[in-house]
DNA sequence: TTGCGTAACATAGGACTCCTATATATATAT
DNA sequence: ATATATATATAGGAGTCCTATGTTACGCAA
């Protein structure tokens, strides 16, 4: 019983194999960044802005991406540079500054969607009902992480003052989104929403317990 | 509608999410790898070369690693000076040289395991059966990755030529290991095995044929 | 056995990431 | 007002990561 990191911990192999396919969307990352002459962090934060019309300060973009903010003011001036990403002061507050994407950047990003990554073809591989599942177990990760202020609040469903799950006996279509009205199904289950309205943190643990219980 | 990127697709989110928790686990490997003076990438090339204790070539390590030849060449130049591993010339062939951990570079690993991740935590908190899904959904993954040649060999269960799937009735235990004879579960599926010998393409398929029957 | 194509690794050059520490200019609380 | 805290920028340094190219060394064929 020589072993390492006692393998016997399905921990300790889940974050081997969670290693391994992070190692290859972060290869297939500087495939799709390359050919526009970027890099992955430059195209992270490029993917970040597109969904905030608002704009996000550097700190914002910092800790979305989980680096310094130093690192953040590195990266953006560097897209700053080739004129993706625009600053402009941000309303009162005469420190910040709000980053935003240009057209260009929005082109760029558009320019680069065209053919199929390795990581989606390799999610494309497994079945429905994984697909499923795996969804709401990185949703269940990730709440997890937001609750204990690891990351800060992401855009899911979950943390939604508009979500309401299990709101329907329809076994296709429980959940409820109260910002478009509509049914909706598990599969549905939004990741990074941009109509997203974080909720307070009593109803958010409410909403979980229902959703939990499905 | 205006839609970044088909946000119906079930495909999508989930890359969406494994980014999240990709990006966190990036952040956790930072703070490990600095206790130690090292970065996330010398920090991986330590552990990919714990398991191996023929050592690696160079360009095995940059395979496994996902990058360039002359990037792994680099971290190794890293690792070189600070004394962690220490390359040998490999047997008959005077161009390879084989990369292998030093025992300064176990100590080194052995001292940074102490308190536990963010990751690990967070994998803690999902339930038994969710982990043992999501471990199995990540096997068939990298399995895809494996068989479509996008990355080498891992050394999973799935391909290693002790690994009987389903030998067994009980089903807490219906897998079986030749290597060491012994039963074991779904939970314990390995993904980086040191004992992996790699089956033939044929005995491969056919094993993975009953493995997903189970 | 000379020679060519190929393979393993190293080097060179360059853009950037990423960190810590610190400076600068506000904002805010006392 | 004055101290403290916040938002960003700067400085400095190690190292990642790429492409392109250089060195040897192998292996097979003419």
């Amino acid at each position: 019983m020589e072993t390492p990191k006692n393998p016997t911990s399905v921990n300790h192999r889940i974050r081997e194999g969670l290693s391994r396919v992070a190692m290859v969307m972060r290869a297939d990352d500087w495939n799709r960044a390359k050919t526009s002459g970027l890099n992955p962090a430059q195209l992270a934060i490029l993917e970040l802005l597109e969904g905030r019309k608002d704009g996000l300060a550097v700190k914002e973009v910092a800790t979305n991406l989980g680096v310094s903010q130093p690192t953040a003011t590195d990266s953006i001036a560097a897209l700053e540079r080739k004129g993706l990403v625009a600053k402009r002061s941000a309303g009162t507050d005469k420190r910040g500054v709000n980053v935003g994407i240009t057209s260009e950047g929005l082109s760029m990003l558009e320019a680069g969607r065209s053919s199929q990554s390795l990581a989606e073809r390799t999610v494309d591989a497994l079945a429905e009902h994984e697909q499923e599942d795996l969804l709401i177990t990185l949703v269940k990760m990730i709440r997890h992480l937001q609750e204990t202020d690891a990351i800060p609040i992401q855009r899911m469903c979950a943390s939604c003052r508009y979500f309401a799950p299990f709101a329907h006996s329809d076994a296709a279509q429980p959940h409820h989104c109260n910002f478009v009205d509509a049914a909706f199904g598990q599969r549905d289950i939004r990741i990074d929403c941009r109509e997203h309205e974080t909720a307070d943190p009593a109803s958010r643990a409410a909403t979980w317990d229902v959703f939990q219980q499905g």
